[in-house]
DNA sequence: ACATACGGGACGGCCCGTTAGT
DNA sequence: ACTAACGGGCCGTCCCGTATGT
């Protein structure tokens, strides 16, 4: 088909190239049916591997789960929610636009339609493996550090009212979401996230000083 | 082969009570488990039945699971949620109540770990099936009929300011509940529900006029 | 091939019969390949099931192994070795008598060139596992057995010396005739059994009074 | 890439070094497994290697099979039986000499519970590959030719009685050792094992003169 | 209404071997 | 001489469903 043939090394030989491409694949089943229902052969399918392949990068099912879990979940949620807040003097803002965000872009129909990667995992595995449900945690209290962190700002910035706690507050917060995700995610309609999120927003709002 | 026909009852020949049975046992498979986890053949270990059996009162295992969100599921949310909005003059209250009452009550324990069947179900099937996601969104919408009918009592009670939305309301405080269940699921403790209802107490006192 | 065509019941649906094609079977290619050796699709294609048939009756390749030892080589050893020596006055006789019998039979070829099965199982998979080591340990025991009456019938009618030991004798007897087995297959000749069984004569006759 | 070739040892490279490190790891896990059993993995796990470092220096797994035959268990015979045999002056008192020390060493231990390895390699793989049986038959010759040349020595010396037809003694007493093994790695014990070699001794015996 | 035997098709994992590279 | 990525086949098991019988 390409015109040009024979001369370009058939298998480029990058391994940490090929992990890659088995985690992004492997995302993308865990995302569409959940771990149970991923199949290994999907993911050698979309990657061009065979078994041996990834059996070399990954000793078997479980640990390339826990391998998505800490190299691909965990980075996109730093990417989503930890970096616009970093720098944030308006939290609150920040997630309201965060969450506006959601509803614009391409993302919004594969967030919508197939919900949220870290929550899903957790619900469908933490009860059935404490090694899941520890890495999981563990990104869960990322996040929840990022946003009490950024509650801490926006207290001291004069944005947020200083007597709430922040510690329940972000935890609230991250339920708030998933929740909200989770709702659209049943309706399969933007619109039930826009309404659920306008009730978030309002909460939000009663955060103000 | 036998003369003797039909007037002793072989073991128990109850044919609702097995279809029952099933179903029942059903349920918690797949609460345990998921549906895509849920074995056919574990449904029939718990029940006694064989094959046979089952795929007598049910065609296959896809009709079992709808069976389940139907006949089980939705009575559950009725008794759970519906039943004691229903008279309730003061519904901020009453929900408040429900929760505290998931802490104390001894399904809690079921609940923090296992997570909402309700929710579950919806998380795991609505983007892969949509006779799931239609008779899941049902009771979604019960529910919500619910929480809107009670809001609405509550503002000419005058226990609910009345310039809130209830639609949008009542979809945010079924997210924010299914929210606050799976951070406790998360972390498979008690004090996560704990913390993340308080945060939901926090909004419902927003509520009040 | 058959004139009488289709009101034959398709699959006799004889439980036991399939289950006793199985246990002949999954014989037949762990007397050849040892049980490691065996494979399953091979036990499927000679007795012209699937799977799911073979699954139903034992849950696993071990339960197979474990049945085949017990149910169908306890029996070769009962029939093959205790039958004859059961009313033998003279066991030492008896025994040289089943040694000819060997090399004449039909089955010679089958024993030279694939060995006793008893003992093929046993020399790979004592050590390997516990279970097949009790049961297969069973079996030699009771061939033991068989051998210590006869020879303790043997003394009382004369036929074998007065003081030997029945117990270490039958040990050894059982031993050696495996050791004859184990070189005529080595060798993969008639020969070689003929030579070394002929050495076991010589002890045979140095036990006579 | 680097200018400076050769002359840091780059790790040990020394190649028949290597080799023997593969054939004795691979005797190991053959002794213990068999053949057929033993995983190229495992054996590669014992030396530290990787495949293309065993598969330098042996094209396929049968080939090194033939290597242990013919490098390390050749060996072992030959010190273990051939050796004490060789300036004996009485044969029969060396054999079980030899029996008696295998009940004491260390050695002992692995004898009884995983046997011979040159029987359990001819047990399991001469009917199944005429390669293994034409390089173990050897070994079993070799040992043969020893033990007809003890015997014939120690008739010469007047310890063996002269009528006794040392090719078929010869080649009956290594079936009966080969099966005392047996019997004692079926029992997994110590005792069978001195048993049996107890009926032995008796047989070894009846060839005095 | 229910039991039992069996079909049939994946699925995860194992394992021998090859090949590009150093 | 040796490493490491990868190919590819097949094995044991699992599991949904059907068919036959009672």
């Amino acid at each position: 088909m390409s015109p040009i043939p024979s001369d370009e090394p058939r298998s480029e030989r990058n391994p940490e190239a090929t992990r890659q491409r088995i985690l992004l694949a492997a995302f993308e089943e865990i995302h569409r049916k959940g771990y149970q229902g991923m199949r290994v052969d999907d993911v050698l399918r979309a990657t061009g591997l065979t078994k041996g392949g990834l059996y070399h990068h990954f000793s078997n099912k479980k640990a390339l789960g826990y391998a998505v879990v800490e190299q691909v979940i965990a980075g996109m949620i730093d990417r989503f929610w930890l970096e616009p807040l970093r720098d944030a003097e308006d939290p609150l803002a920040a997630i309201q636009g965060i969450l506006r965000h959601l509803l614009e872009a391409e993302l919004a129909q594969e967030m919508i339609e197939l919900g949220c990667p870290l929550n899903n995992l957790a619900q469908e595995m933490s009860p059935l493996d404490e090694g899941f449900r520890r890495r999981l945690d563990r990104v869960f209290q990322q996040w929840h550090q990022g946003l009490v962190d950024a509650l801490e700002a926006g207290k001291r910035a004069g944005k947020v009212r200083s007597d709430i706690d922040s510690q329940r507050t972000a935890t609230f917060v991250q339920g708030a979401i998933e929740g909200c995700i989770g709702m659209a995610k049943n309706a399969q309609t933007k619109e039930r996230f826009a309404t659920c999120s306008a009730g978030l927003g309002d909460y939000l709002q009663s955060l103000r000083p």
